[in-house]
RNA sequence: GUCUCCUUCGUCUAGGGGUCUAGGACACCGCCCUUUCACGGCGGCAACACGGGUUCAAAUCCCGUAGGAGACGCCA
């Protein structure tokens, strides 16, 4: 039988990068092996589900290029079969009609809390007569409370739990539309999933889940309980350590190649590979090497994945992504210069964030100049830069060898270190002392750009 | 509280009884390269949670302890 597997995010809140990393180990895994790897939007929850976080899911997953087959399943879609199947299984006494308020549980949880007694639903109501009247009963699924159940965990390994843990549960709410429980079971059978692998803070809902398999008389899944990712502290991923959605991580700057990569290797391995393209991804994924323990984002490391997909990428297609990132409308001149010195921007960057701040300097001239610039501004660094806009003026083009060896030459006879006269270019170029090759930056912007940049350094600092 | 899961350098991890004086990557530190910053190269720091077993031999198997996480909803 073709492995079937699904993504099944739900849209009340932001999809959380540990999500994507789900969708991703359930995307390897059916292509791995010639599988369907299909969608769900869980959207029961009306009230907190939005049009635009269903959009944002459909969005990350195709930034990801992870692809998806047929149609996605909308989940509130298919409420009347979700309902069927639970009062199918009341017609055949799998199931019950509870009447209990919740202000009735409610106290009962209270008096199991204080009696340090872990809280089980009574099952009052499995076997009552009295109908009282116009209230809205839940259905009740009769738990199997005999025995254990085990399962074989594709990550997690043999995990057995009493059944006697379990109660009856509610399939169906008294304004009648399903809990949770119910329809994921009633969905994954219907899309035919032969594998659920999701975050294993499910694990536990897995025995619930499997007696309403056995109760309906269907087949029981492979499961696969991934750990989840929390921030850097151990604690759970938050906004207060950088970014929680996928979504962020777009805006902050970073590839999804990097963002593929980098969840890959987080609590999956291949030896000592680091680096891992999509394809070898693929042939590679198994469950076997997915780790059981939790594991920490560590920016640092998604940074410098970034910094080397960006270093590999191909000049006119990093400038593609790029654009997005960059603020202003550029002129053909301006994008002319940007790709010509994007080679030596790359590789100074770790985010297109940081990476169209660098190009700035193939954008605009310096509207001021860092404090830090006043260090080169000195008599002796002005009157280096005027004869350094004489050499420029003497050149035809700027060619960077010739203009980088005219320079030094230009400090010998001076009697200054080539690293004076460059550090007070760098500062009229860009106002700052960390650029490119000052060099590379003047033989791209030309001869008049250049110049006008160096006098007014100079009559900055020269009054 | 009950149940379930987890525990190798700061972080991600390799390791599945001897080849482990525990390997790689990121981060950090130093050196080299160098017009700055980076890139790159070289080197360094740094871990088997603890305690018992089993065994000739344990990071690796078993049992405890401690710590961490998750579940226990008419949320998903």
């Amino acid at each position: 039988m073709s492995i079937r597997v699904r993504f099944a995010p739900s849209p009340t809140g932001v999809l959380h990068i540990g999500s994507v990393r789900t969708a991703l180990f359930n995307w390897l895994f059916a292509r791995h092996n010639s599988g369907k790897f299909l969608l769900r939007i869980e959207d029961t929850d009306k009230l907190r589900s939005t049009d635009e976080n269903t959009k944002l899911i459909f969005e990350i997953l195709k930034w990801l290029e992870i692809d998806w087959d047929e149609e996605p399943v909308i989940q509130s879609s298919r409420i009347e079969r979700h309902k069927e199947i639970a009062e199918g299984l009341v017609k055949q006494g799998k199931a019950y009609y509870c009447y209990c308020s919740p202000e009735e549980l409610e106290s009962k949880k209270e008096e199991a809390k204080k009696k340090g007694i872990p809280y089980k639903y009574d099952g009052t109501c499995q076997n009552r007569t009295d109908i009282p009247e116009g209230i809205n009963p839940v259905i009740r699924l009769k738990a199997d409370i005999a025995g254990a159940t085990t399962i074989h965990d594709l990550v997690q390994g043999e995990v057995t739990v009493k059944n006697s843990q379990l109660d009856d549960m509610i399939l169906l709410r008294s304004d009648g539309t399903p809990t949770y429980m119910l329809s994921v079971v009633v969905d994954d059978h219907d899309m035919g999933i032969t594998h659920v692998i999701r975050g294993d803070d499910h694990l536990t809902n897995t025995f619930r889940q499997i007696q309403i398999y056995k109760a309906c008389g269907w087949d029981i899944p492979t499961f696969g309980h991934i750990p989840l990712i929390y921030g850097p502290d151990g604690s759970k991923l938050s906004k207060r350590h950088g970014a929680v959605s996928a979504n962020d991580y777009k805006e902050l700057g970073y590839l999804p190649e990097a963002i593929f990569n980098y969840l890959l290797r987080l609590g999956w391995s291949h030896g000592d590979d680091e680096i891992i393209s999509k394809e070898n991804a693929i042939n590679w994924f198994d469950f076997d090497n997915v780790g059981k323990s939790p594991s920490r984002f560590d920016m640092a490391k998604l940074q410098n994945l970034n910094a080397y997909y960006m270093r590999q990428k191909e000049n006119s297609s990093l400038f593609d992504v790029l654009k997005y990132y960059i603020n202003t409308q550029l002129t053909k001149q301006q994008e002319a210069y940007i790709l010509k010195g994007l080679n030596s921007l790359k590789e100074r960057a770790k985010t297109l964030v940081e990476l169209a701040d660098a190009s700035n300097i193939y954008i605009n001239a310096p509207t001021s100049f860092d404090e830090s610039c006043s260090k080169y501004s000195t008599p002796k660094h002005i009157d280096a830069l005027k004869q350094v806009i004489n050499i420029i003026e003497e050149m035809n083009v700027l060619i960077e060898e010739e203009l980088c060896s005219r320079v030094k030459e230009l400090a010998r006879s001076l009697d200054m270190k080539l690293v004076d006269i460059a550090q007070a270019i760098r500062g009229a170029l860009s106002g700052k002392l960390v650029s490119p090759s000052v060099f590379e930056v003047m033989s791209i912007i030309g001869k008049t750009e250049s110049t006008l940049r160096i006098k007014r350094y100079i009559s900055y600092y020269d009054d």
